[in-house]
DNA sequence: TGCTCGTATTCGGCTTGACGGATATGACTT
DNA sequence: AAGTCATATCCGTCAAGCCGAATACGAGCA
């Protein structure tokens, strides 16, 4: 009934969206629990949520559970031709300045001496773990 | 007011839509004119103008008049990132069957001994002049 | 069992985008 | 000047997307 559409306008769907550009380049190669990504980008919960939830049924992230804490990471799509779009994507954000601030701030409170309230025993992304 | 965009989110927003990947994958490397989009595309010519429109306006595409004909072509974005990008969009697309199909018919329609009747004088893209 | 905490989903409103059909524009023709 | 042709834009409608607020879920803990 629906026309079939093609799996690339699906990916570029998913890389449409300032917040889901942004969520991408934070967990970037790492294994990142969302609420991390919360205190970093400064928006509410549910809206984090459910543009992970986009990202997810795109194919471009994953989850794993870890007790009450939810972890994402990336995955490089299987198409040759998507995967070195996602990877140019990914070196592209990881040059821009607002990006760079984004990841600076991730550093920042998890290397941080005490962290934030809220993250007091939230799990660090691993490649973080100085 | 309104909060800046990305400018890679509106490169991907351009991309995001099956009959913009189509025209893009028919313009290709060449000038095409607008009748012949309409005419290999099988749909209507108020779709496909507004589909070049949103192209323009996100600057992947430019137009050319030429009396009663108006010819567009592929832009390459300014960025080195975007256009990297755009280009592996394109060799993508031009490996798609679908899109190689797209592309048969346009070089059928132009080389055939006689034009269908509302393509009687319309130029032909320059690439296909055997 | 009930509570809390991290995360996901639902709800209702608003905006954007895609569509077909109708109409406007602008250039050539007669 | 009127007509025609190629293309663009407008109109009303409908679906999809983004949002904040509220609520549901699910795991650990009292």
């Amino acid at each position: 009934m629906s026309k079939k559409e093609y799996s690339i306008a699906l990916l570029f769907k998913a890389l449409a969206d300032q917040t889901r550009l942004r969520l991408l380049n934070l967990i970037g190669g790492d294994e990142v629990c969302v609420c991390f990504l919360v205190e970093v980008l400064k928006v509410n919960q549910p809206k984090i949520s459910r543009h992970l939830a986009y990202l997810r049924r795109a194919g471009v992230v994953s989850a794993r559970r870890e007790g009450k804490w939810i972890h994402y990471r990336v995955v490089e799509p299987p198409d040759p031709h998507a995967a070195n779009i996602f990877r140019e994507v990914r070196t592209w954000l990881a040059n821009e300045p607002a990006m760079k601030n984004d990841r600076a701030r991730l550093a920042k409170i998890c290397c941080a001496p005490t962290l934030p309230v809220p993250l007091q025993r939230a799990p660090i992304p691993a490649s973080l773990m100085a």
